[in-house]
Formats: structure tokens, sequence, C-alpha cells
DNA sequence: TGTACATCAGTGAACGCGCGTTCACTGATGTAC
DNA sequence: TGTACATCAGTGAACGCGCGTTCACTGATGTAC
């Protein structure tokens, strides 16, 4: 019967979840690397041995992890985003960094554990890919809005003039694949100079790279003022990337 | 006698050598986290009590490694740079980016031991400052000899107007500490608008950010033409420094 | 130059530890008739 | 509704492993007189 079914598939799910909350908590304290599927289970009070009923080894335990950092990254920064007014792109935009930032200061392990070196022995499965699109995909959808409002803002100037046979041909798949994201919209692919799109590119990855720098402490007598100093990269790059930027 | 003693001196020397040289090889190849003094010694047929004759724990041994990766990417970054004409600022600055994105895929577990997230447990102590600061203030080297050289480039326009005052207050510090670099030159710290300072910082950020996003597998299915890429990074960060660059 | 002593390099056994994972088990929960 | 059987959750002991570090030791190298 389904409903007897669904008492101990729910009791199933909620162990699941324990477990992983468990190891999130254990993440937290002291960081992937000294992660052990032990010392969430004495968090726990179970044995070890009753892990392996939820997952099949400490990989999977820890790619649920992975995944859930890359979606509460996103979330964070999916939130900053949706609490301004949608016609206001730069004040967007300036969330998201703000929104990213605050998130990885909250959740250093965590975020160590997905933009940090990659674990020992572990591979990225298929599964992490989509979750850790998510946030350059939202930097790409307030992008396209803000050049939908404006005028003339698809054509990028102040940089090269001609980009080189196979960076143009990479910008040329991302607009697709901005495309394929948002297919509801008016966007035309054709219509947007493939540079644009790169300076998205390379928006999300100044972004990223400030952080982990702060986080990984090589702004550590350099940069104090860190908050202004990642609101200024937003402002430069939202200049960029062709999103009006308010004095 | 300086010369018995010279001879022990130098056996012991030899051997701290043999020591770091097969650990960095264990870096190599298993990565940081999988580094062990036994596994090192091992590979050099010595019992593992051994190594506690030239190193006090473990964590020394790492500080060693970390400190060689530091010197190994500054020196291919300053060997890069030192084979361009000095006068031509903007064929530095690339060369720069070059070469040390080669030591990086040429070394990637030393890169990430260093760029990558800090390794669990340990704190960098102070010798490692000094090396780390060396890219940065290439970079900044050779953005002040552009200046130098070039009329009118040292006011940064396109950018914010203003800063705030604690991103200020740390761009005027870091032209102090540019001026402390090189006391030799006609270098005047009050001349450079601290904008320009900020700009060379972003770019060593956004630098290694895309190093690191590329290593660690951000760049999978997003950006194939990874050199080009950087290329065309270190054309427009050149541009927001200051340097003149070709066309 | 020769001898007595001190220093140092390196060995090998041992310590205690925590780890991931397996396995036979017990008892509770669900299923079929 | 009651009973026989199958499935599942969780236990606890045990496995083999590699780790960092300590310690008493042996033998070689250097030092002082």
């Amino acid at each position: 019967m389904s409903q007897t079914e669904g008492v101990r598939a729910r009791a199933r799910r909620e162990t699941v979840q324990q477990i992983t909350d468990a190891a999130r908590r254990q993440l937290a304290e002291v960081g992937a690397a000294a992660l052990s599927v032990r010392a969430v289970t004495r968090q726990l009070g179970m044995a070890p041995s009753a892990v392996y009923r939820y997952f099949p080894h400490r990989d999977a335990l820890l790619t649920t992890l992975i995944v859930e950092a890359y979606q509460g990254i996103a979330d964070a920064a999916e939130g900053a985003d949706a609490a301004q007014a949608p016609a206001d792109a730069f004040g967007r935009w300036l969330a998201v960094h703000r929104g990213t930032r605050a998130w990885a200061l909250e959740h250093p392990h965590e975020f160590a554990l997905v933009y940090g070196s990659p674990v020992p022995g572990y591979a990225a499965p298929e599964d992490t890919i989509a979750p850790a699109a998510r946030i350059p995909m939202l930097m790409a959808g307030i992008a396209v809005d803000a050049w939908q409002q404006g005028h003339d803002v698809w054509t990028a100037d102040g940089t090269d003039r001609v980009l080189p046979d196979g960076l143009l041909a990479d910008a040329q798949n991302l607009v697709a694949l901005v495309g394929q994201f948002r297919p509801e919209s008016a966007f035309d692919p054709d219509a947007v100079d493939p540079r644009r799109v790169l300076a998205v590119l390379d928006a999300w990855t100044e972004m990223f790279g400030g952080i982990s720098f702060e986080l990984h402490g090589h702004y550590r007598r350099v940069i104090d003022a860190r908050a202004e100093h990642l609101d200024a990269v937003a402002r430069r790059t939202a200049r960029a990337v062709g999103i009006p930027v308010p004095d």
C-alpha cells in the first residue's frame, strides 16, 4: 500500500537528511579533508556501518555535500537577486556579488569544497554540472535583461576589435547556451556581441577569484576594505558587461 | 675546523634537499592531502623516523613545500618577464600571464597547495608572505614602468570617479608598499592615481582566478580556448592598469 | 700523531590512533494469502 | 483478521591499513688535548 510504504520511505528520507545534515555540520567545523563517516555517525549516535544502508561509500556522501554546497551558494545568489527590482539590472548584479560573498564567508569550508582545490582522488560526477552553472547563468540573465532594456549596449567597445578564432567559437557556444536557458524571452543570440558574453564569463571568474583570494588569505595585509573592494569590482565588471552603473 | 664541519654541513644540506625533492615528487603525484612522511621516506629507502633529524614535524616539511611552490611560480613569472624587452610593458605583462599559467599547468598540485583551499589545520607562517608577494609586485613593477614611460596614463578613467574611504586607504597603503619595493626609481607615490593601483590588484586576482578556474575544472564545457582566453584577459587588464596594448 | 670523548645520522621496533568497509546478527516493519 | 514469510534498519565486532611520532640503539664522523 502506498500508505504503509510511505511510512518507511519517509523514515528513510528523514534518516538520509539527518546524515547529510550531520555531515554538513562536520564539514563546516573541520573541513572536507577531516570529514569521516565515523565522525558523522558518532555525532548521530549511530553505528558507523549504518551509513552504508544509505550511501554506497564515502564518496557518495561527499558528492551530496558538493551538490548541496552548489545549491546553497546559488540559492543565496538567486535570493539576493530576487530581492531587487527586476528592472534594476545593476542593483541585481551588485546583490548577486554581495549575496555570494556573504554565503561564502558564512560557509568557508563548503565554499572551499566547491571552489578550492578538488578533493584528492575524487572526480566530480555529472550531478554537479547543473547546480554549478546556476550562478553564471544568473549573471548572464541579468546581463541579457540589461541588454534588452538598453540602447546600443549590445556592442562592446573599449576592448579588442577582433577575437581569436577559438575564443570566438567558445563565445558563440556560450551565447547559444544562454539562449537555451531563456527560450521564453525575446533573446536573439545573433544580435549579441560575443565579447559581451565573454565579459560576463570574466565577471564570473573575477567574482569567485576575489572571494577565493579573500577567504584563502591572499588579501591579508593587502586589502582591508573587502566589502567595498568587491563592490568596486562589481561596478567595473557591470560596465564591461554592458549594465548601466549609477554614480 | 671549518673544513671538517663543512663536510657534515654539506651532507646535511644534501639530505634535506633529497627529502624535499622526494616530497615534491610525491606532492606532484598524489597531491597535498595524500602526502605523508612515510611515503617520502619509502621513496628514499630511509626509515620514517630519519626525517625527524631534519624536520621537527610534518608541518615543517609542508611549509618548505609551500615556500618552494611560491618561489617556483614566481621564478617562472619573473623568468618570462625577464625574457622580454624591458621597455615593452605589454609584452612583459602578457609574458607574466603566460608564464604563470604554464607553470600552474605543469605543477597543478603545487599550484593547488598554494592557491587552492588552505591545508586543514595548517596555518601559513610568516615565511610565506614574502615569496607570495613576488608576483603581484612584479606586476606592479611592470605597470610602474609603463606609467613612467607613458603620457597621461597616471590617471585612470572609465572607472568610478571616487573611491569609498576604506578602499582609498587600502590603495594608498599599496602605493606606499610598491614604493618601498623600488626605492631606486624616480617613482613618486603621490602622482599615482590610487585607482590604477587597484587595477593592478584586480588584474592579479583575475589572473589567478582564471588559472584556478581552469585547473579546478570550472571551465570544462565552458571555455576551450583557454590560452587565448587568458591572453584576452591580459589585454583587458593591461588597458585597465594603464599599459598600452598593441592591436 | 694518537687517543678519549662528544656529537650526529640513521635504524628498526613499537605506540596509539582513526579510518573505510564487511559481515553475521537481531528485531522491527511491511506483504501475501 | 490472523498467520507465515520477506524485507529492511541498525548493531557491534572485526578486518587490514597507513599514519605521525617516540625511543633506545648502533656506528660513523668530528673535537679536544
